[in-house]
Formats: C-alpha cells, sequence, structure tokens
DNA sequence: GCGACAG
DNA sequence: ATCTTGTCGC
C-alpha cells in the first residue's frame, strides 16, 4: 500500500476513496500481548514537530518500547486529510520500533471519517498493522443517543445512509465520551473491549496519553517551540 | 451563500 | 494542535 505523501488536497481525497476498498475487519483471534498509542506534538507556529509510538504491554499496561523522531511537517491541517499532515512523520516513528505492536490506537478518526479513511484507517492499511481510532471530538456521524453516564456506556455512531460507523464511548463516568472505530484489521466490538481495556483512569486510553506526554517532553527537550 | 469541520 | 490558572464538581 505505498503510495506518496506528496499531494494536493484534491488527489489525497482520490486517493483515500481507492483505499478505503482495501480495509478489513474482524475480529482479533487472540488478545493482543501489546498495544501502542501513536501522536504527534506539533509547536503553536512553525511546522518542526515530534512523532512518537509508545508501546504498551497488554493487560499491564507497563511501557516496553518507544520511538520518537523530529522533522518538519509541510501538509497544512485539513478536516478529513488529516494523515496527510501527520502521517510521514508517525510512519517514521513506527519504523524506529523493534517490534510490532499487535494494536495501535490513533488519536483520530479509524473508518468514522467522510471518505472512510481516517487516519487510523489509512496508517493501519500503509503499516500493515491492526489499529484503532480514538478522536476526543466528532469528524463524522451521527450518535444514536446519549451513552450512559458510566465507564463503559457507549452507542453507536451512525453514517448519514443509517450504517455503524463507531460508537461514542465513556471510558469514564462523568466525561465527555470519546469517539472510536475500526481502522483497520479489528472489529468495532474489539475495538471498544480494547479501548476501555487500556483506559483504567483517564478519558483519554493510556497508549495515546503516554505517546502525547512523550512527543511533548521530546519536542520541548529539542527546543521546538 | 451558510454551517460543519479529527488534530 | 498549542497557549494557560484557577476553579467547579464528585
Amino acid at each position: 500500500m505505498r503510495h506518496s505523501w506528496d499531494l494536493t488536497p484534491k488527489e489525497a481525497r482520490v486517493l483515500q476513496e481507492n483505499l478505503k476498498k482495501h480495509l478489513r475487519f474482524s475480529p482479533l483471534a487472540r488478545p493482543p500481548r501489546t498495544v501502542a498509542g501513536a501522536d504527534i506534538s506539533l509547536p503553536r507556529f512553525g511546522r518542526r514537530a515530534v512523532a512518537g509510538v509508545v508501546v504498551l504491554s497488554y493487560p499491564e499496561l507497563e511501557i516496553i518500547e518507544e520511538s520518537l523522531v523530529d522533522g518538519e511537517v509541510t501538509f497544512p491541517y485539513v478536516p478529513g486529510l488529516l494523515s496527510f499532515r501527520e502521517g510521514p512523520l508517525l510512519e517514521r516513528a513506527f519504523s524506529g520500533l523493534r517490534r510490532k505492536p499487535d494494536l495501535v490506537l490513533f488519536d483520530g478518526q479509524g473508518i468514522a471519517h467522510p471518505r472512510g479513511l481516517g487516519i487510523a484507517s489509512h496508517l493501519g492499511l500503509r503499516l500493515g498493522l491492526r489499529t484503532v481510532g480514538c478522536a476526543k471530538s466528532r469528524l463524522w456521524g451521527v450518535p444514536l443517543r446519549e451513552p450512559p453516564d458510566k465507564k463503559g456506556g457507549w452507542a453507536p455512531l451512525q453514517s448519514p445512509e443509517g450504517e455503524t460507523l463507531g460508537a461514542v464511548l465513556r471510558t469514564r463516568k462523568g466525561v465527555k465520551p470519546v469517539f472510536i472505530s475500526s481502522g483497520h484489521r479489528v472489529d468495532l466490538e474489539g475495538a471498544i473491549e480494547y479501548a476501555l481495556a487500556v483506559s483504567p483512569r483517564y478519558r483519554i486510553p493510556e497508549p495515546i496519553r503516554a505517546a502525547h506526554t512523550r512527543t511533548n517532553e521530546e519536542r520541548l527537550r529539542l527546543g521546538i517551540v
């Protein structure tokens, strides 16, 4: 699934329409032994950023490996094209891992996207990994109802055509739900189950929190402000 | 033209 | 995303 990252927004959208056909959704044969989180830290202005992947053991959730890289981000932020902005640097971070994680959570959407190819789905295809999208806010789809206000409470996220794209999931009581959707090679049930299982304490799943923290620390350490 | 809009 | 202190609620 190789392709150039150097595309115009128009070309990028066409590519998304074609790539989505290759996505596969199926249950995991067995629980993952490692779950990773991927994220990127950018300065207020400027294009230099730090991307990172942090791998945790499952179900213990102890950090066993991380890969951090810094570089230039060139593509602008355009709703629906986030993977073209963060993908290139994130791939470099993944290439620095000694072992491929069994599951990866991304800070963004999976298939809950206008063309069915959010950053988790796109990078799942590119990297050949099982991925889940976990966004803090909505991009596409409508929650069927308010999820129960308790840890694990969830409701389907539906497309305009009535298809279930994902779920709004409460990772703890009294907080805004997160938007979960399959990225690649995982079904919605598994995505919900594991997203919840790696969120023992905070709203944001531990792998993503770790990636966010580490990339931010590294960015400041490098003096990228 | 207007509103929506992951990070 | 990033910049930020205090503050509200359980």
